[in-house]
DNA sequence: GATGAATGAGCATTCATTCAT
DNA sequence: TATGAATGAATGCTCATTCAT
């Protein structure tokens, strides 16, 4: 009985509840589906989390509070341009959405269609946070001349929303930019190159000022 | 009680389906709330689409069958510049995608969580179809030296991206816009407007040649 | 297909229910228990009440209109005495209670132990309709000075008691008055005879003025 | 935290498992109520009782066992007149019922809905000893004809049903005696009193000779 | 075309109980 | 003694679909 075998069983549901709802979304994944891959009996759903809606707010709270002081970091650094800061944010988003694609994939369907309010404020408070941050830079460059003006709202739109297409469109994304689908490794590291490069070459002329 | 009457029924159904597809998702809905929304009786649906899936699958198709002679006009007129001819058909997209949000959302779920590989294989045509006509603007762009090198697919993934965005966090965009979300008329305009305005200077700017 | 056969499902099932709810109780008794024992599809349950609590409720309903303009007539009919009025209502209910024996059981249960106040409620509406008639007929008799002084509500409470007791103690009964318990037919004869006999003594002697 | 510490638990689980018997059924009552309620771990009603059910066989012998010697002194006194007799019997059932309201009421469940042979032949004995009693009290005073010949099977089913409906009706009759349900002790203060004035009425005029 | 009834499989959840510590 | 974790069976209920009329 190793160390972390302790809480493990929890562990383990909430890793099978997360490839599940990304693949077959929250109403098409049965609790049996989540104990079944899981390999742990199927009322400890109901110990741990008391529900299978209860165990997605657990999965989405887990994941949103994951390197969130990273990003307050980064706003708040004086010593880098304004420019910087919104390729560093655009890289530091690509990095995470594409790591935790099958979490983003759950989160942009359970804003759409779930029917938990709980969870929906969730997803909208994480979201807010997330646009602040990009409003804030986006301020701080025209302030400083250096940033035209463009729709920050807008702007928030393209940067998250080409994000959430490719990783959401995964098998088209894979036979455009000829990826073999099961190979996780390469498809984090080609699709992140490619929109990084893309963010670059995007941001930096949509920005840039005159 | 004219004469639409006689199909009228399936029609019906496939409205219901639309909105509640799109506000739950397809496992979210049950037979039993598209018929009774619909005013119709259950065993219609077997009748009129054979399953669930078939009614799904016929929702998908009508509506991708929708104005596609209107694009391909768009991308083989000659007197249109390349320019005009990526803004034109972002406007178009971005009607298109509002006017029908409740089906470019379910769209959108189906093709991260369906089961269906026949509905998938569908929409993937689709979008390789949109594809292809932003990819030939691109090129014939390039080829007049009036557009600079940018990645092709991630565009495709920011035009598209964008307006998905918008309009699958309908929630937040209301709030950040300060839009009513009850009303669908204002919604439409307000939405429609920025987004256009947005990809007017996010576009000409990322693909201007210097 | 017989005369009867289009709602025959929906009767087995009450029928079930109430054998089922009297022996083992309403939560000892499972929908499966019902269907199985009505040889009706487990769903109808669902069909056809909606819920299993709201299939006891049909059961309470249907049963408590049932021969209640019997009473009705009783209580009013001007030409009979009030001691034979009150000898006639103890026979009605010692009737009654005795041939749906089983009915009786499952509202004694229910008043006590159920979660639904819905069916609370009905349950004291009827107690108290019953307890209004006995009262109206103890007032008659003291008005025509043919009755002496006695607690209304006691004797209501002896009146039911005694018959409830008799039928939920069944078994008991059945040692004591050396009834054989499978024989229902020889059941309901004797009890019924001596409950009559009983009440006729007890409550002449209990009302009759001096 | 002194003395009867040790056990406390057991006592609490049984105290707990009363109250929710009474007001929820043994099957409408689990065991993670009862542990709950009594702030007892789960198991511990493993490790006491054995099982659910042989918690409440505990609990039914224990109640069983109480004052009966109480009970073998009235029968055997000489010096009392077998209507003083009756009365005193009367009166001590009445009291013994509605203190211990809530135990009566799951006998009276139990009784008829109970699974367990055991816990039902437990009852029986106690019905019987009961009945064996007032059987004697009435031959008394038949053979010293202060008693008219009555049928000591309904007089005993009036005697204990009518206590029975009392506090198995509960609800009820605090409306009609206008009692708050939530003050207890008004509520055992008035029913004893109405019962027992009751009972002397009834039993005397019932009973006595000519 | 249209319908009410019916079905069997599946759903999330809770149950009483047991076990290792 | 005492406990948190774990289990398999059962719970009430809803599902998409089919069928006779």
């Amino acid at each position: 009985m190793a160390l972390a075998e302790k809480t493990d069983k929890r562990v383990q549901l909430l890793i099978a509840a997360e490839q599940l709802f990304a693949e077959k979304g929250f109403d098409g994944t049965s609790v049996r589906d989540i104990a079944q891959l899981a390999e742990v009996n199927l009322a400890m759903i109901s110990y741990y989390f008391g529900s299978k809606e209860r165990l997605l707010k657990a999965l989405i709270e887990y994941n949103f509070n994951l390197n969130i002081e990273l990003l307050e970091d980064l706003s708040k650094n004086e010593s880098i341009s304004p420019m910087d800061k919104i390729l560093q944010l655009a890289d530091f988003y690509v990095d995470k959405f594409i790591l935790k694609r099958r979490f983003h994939t759950i989160v942009s369907q359970e804003y759409n269609t779930g029917r938990s309010s709980e969870i929906k404020e969730l997803i909208t408070n994480f979201k807010m946070r997330n646009f602040e941050r990009v409003k804030g830079i986006l301020a701080e460059g025209q302030r400083k001349k250096v940033f035209r003006k463009v729709d920050p709202e807008m702007t928030m739109a393209t940067l998250i929303g080409t994000i959430n297409q490719v990783i959401n469109s995964r098998n088209m994304y894979c036979i455009l930019l000829r990826i073999d689908s099961d190979n996780e490794e390469d498809y984090r590291r080609k699709v992140t190159e490619r929109l990084k490069i893309h963010f670059r070459q995007l941001l930096r002329s949509h920005l840039a000022a005159e």
